[in-house]
DNA sequence: CTGAAAGCGCTTACAG
DNA sequence: CTGAAAGCGCTTACAG
């Protein structure tokens, strides 16, 4: 039944080959406690010889403390998952923690993965999918865990919530557009409730209402380059009266799909200015030279390590010092990457 | 000094809110031994008003048994990898196991991370970046645990490896041009050393020299699309009776890069056929339409599924039985995927 | 069906 | 500097 259990080594199986008490041996690999450094040599040459380590499970209960987090993921096969994901495993690895993954299917998995996450008393817990319930949230903060949620809400006061500033991107692309004196907007947004994507199409609408300009949007369900393909058919297919002179895409795997979808039947930025979101590597290629927003991804990052390093000290919450505009959420400022297909009117 | 240990409810407490003994408790949460159904009831109810659950570090120190394995992987910036950790996940996620990720900035590190890794007493270990030494191979399967390595060998006659055929995808693609009749051939290879890249180099290579065919090869340190691009430049510097007129690049990050680099200056395929690995998403895209191999990731993760189910069974081995070509290393078939830059030449 | 007790493999006061 | 002992939070025979 008990799977391994036998013939692993133990530190008793340590101590009898070096002849010394057992708790020498767990003096020897903490550090804590006196212990002379001959011994110390030699429980740690027996071990080696042993083959024996010590039991992080062991180690975690005792002590009451486990070195994990556990982080929420999802898919990876957008891009920029990827990519925040690699640097939040570096970040991870810098603190000396593990992270523990739950690796979510769908959405609606995401509540279930939380309440599987707690049951491993992990330091805290990052969540980079779905949506964090508000009594889940309650209830691993309460448990004295930090709650971090990337590009989406922490739903909770003492949870910490990091994005890019979705409206703010929205926002000026719409400026950008209407600077070049555009007239037919229109937005490639993202499936209906969906958080960050939906926030960039509500600050270009803003904005642009804010111009008086009217703002078309096309949802998509699925954000991916045959999406955005399919939007250049429908484009195309629009009586010419109708067909939008600028075109802001919530992601850049639509911009990229839409960009093919248009080749050889319009001019970029000529007939159409286009800007994406997120600087995915292709969105410099030479096919594509795509305008768009870089995610401040080494700011957030920042930002989670600040907030989770001040967690630990258990330091009083500065946040109302500070000034948030809102409670708990920090945005951060994309970046305007500037390239061909639009904000270049002024050069050849 | 210890950081939470405070606070945090245990069995006891929800033996005392339900009126039982603690043993009760678990075995509500367990499942194992006699329990009186309302009894369980009254118990599950009682831990939901404490906000309880079992402690899986304690469970998995009493039963011997932690549902974890370990996984090294390393930055997710090219593609495949990334790929490959989504589908990995997934799969640990369907055997209820947890992946406990260990990220290597560098190769160097791994060595160091799979003795870390060994701490947490896993079920077993997936090896998705850097090489396995010998020992540490022997050190993990002696313990009882899986050793699983993903396009590098295990390095240990009980570990188990899954690759691409890599020196078949190259046999093929050497294939594929000589028969389209190319005369110089040319390879864009990875880094001195690294283990798939240069068995898709060999692979060619030899197909190509039991034609009587000579190969270029040009290795490349990072395998990015700018190391692609650069080599494009570099062929386009070269006098014209020296220059290839097919090429085989390592991986779709060269390829993508390497035909932005000929654009303009190249006709694709009259004057240069060009055939990657990997089948990344961008290699269907309008601009490239790249003839190119698929990894077979699913039937790696079946094989790699199947190991893992076997192991925990403690079925015989069956390897000799079946005798694989090369023990121990399970070599899956890619899949060329033919489109416009090569293999097409018969069609218009 | 339920409870008291032993034990998992460690760490850490507490005595010597 | 070293060792004997208590205890971390559970699970599981073993008695009742």
């Amino acid at each position: 039944m008990a799977r391994r259990k036998s013939g692993t080594a133990t530190s008793h199986d340590v101590a009898r080959a070096a002849n010394v008490s057992q708790a020498l041996v767990s003096r020897a690999f903490t550090g804590n406690g006196r212990i002379a450094p001959k011994t110390r040599e030699r429980i740690l040459k027996a071990a080696e010889a042993v083959g024996w380590q010590p039991n992080a499970l062991a180690r975690s209960m005792v002590t009451g403390d486990a070195p994990l987090v556990a982080v929420i993921t999802t898919r990876l096969n957008f891009d920029w998952r990827a990519q925040v994901l690699s640097r939040l495993l570096k970040a991870i690895q810098e603190w000396h923690l593990k992270p523990l993954l739950f690796y979510a299917e769908s959405d609606a998995e995401v509540d279930r993965l939380l309440d599987e996450a707690l049951g491993w008393r992990a330091r805290g817990v990052i969540v980079t999918a779905g949506v964090v319930r508000e009594n889940r949230a309650a209830a691993i903060i309460d448990k004295g865990q930090f709650l971090v949620a990337l590009n989406r809400p922490a739903n909770h006061d003492k949870g910490f919530s990091v994005a890019t500033d979705n409206p703010l991107g929205g926002r000026m692309a719409a400026k950008l557009f209407l600077e070049e004196g555009r007239q037919r907007l229109l937005v490639l947004g993202g499936p209906q409730g969906s958080w960050a994507p939906s926030l960039r199409a509500e600050g270009f609408s803003q904005a642009a209402h804010e111009a008086g300009r009217q703002v078309a949007v096309w949802n998509n369900d699925t954000m991916s380059t045959e999406a955005g393909r399919a939007c250049a058919g429908r484009l195309l297919a629009l009586p010419s009266a109708q067909q939008p002179d600028a075109v802001f895409a919530t992601n850049d795997a639509m911009a990229l799909g839409f960009l093919d979808g248009l080749r050889g039947h319009r001019s970029i930025p000529g007939d159409i200015a286009l800007i994406g979101f997120d600087n995915l590597p292709a969105a410099e290629w030479a096919p594509y030279r795509l305008t768009t927003f870089e995610q401040p991804l080494e700011e957030m990052m920042r930002r989670l390590v600040a907030h989770v390093d001040g967690h630990s000290e258990e330091q009083p919450l500065q946040r109302n010092g500070a000034r948030e505009q809102c409670p708990g959420l920090i945005r951060c400022k994309p970046k305007l990457i500037t390239r061909m297909t639009a904000g270049k009117t002024e050069c050849p």
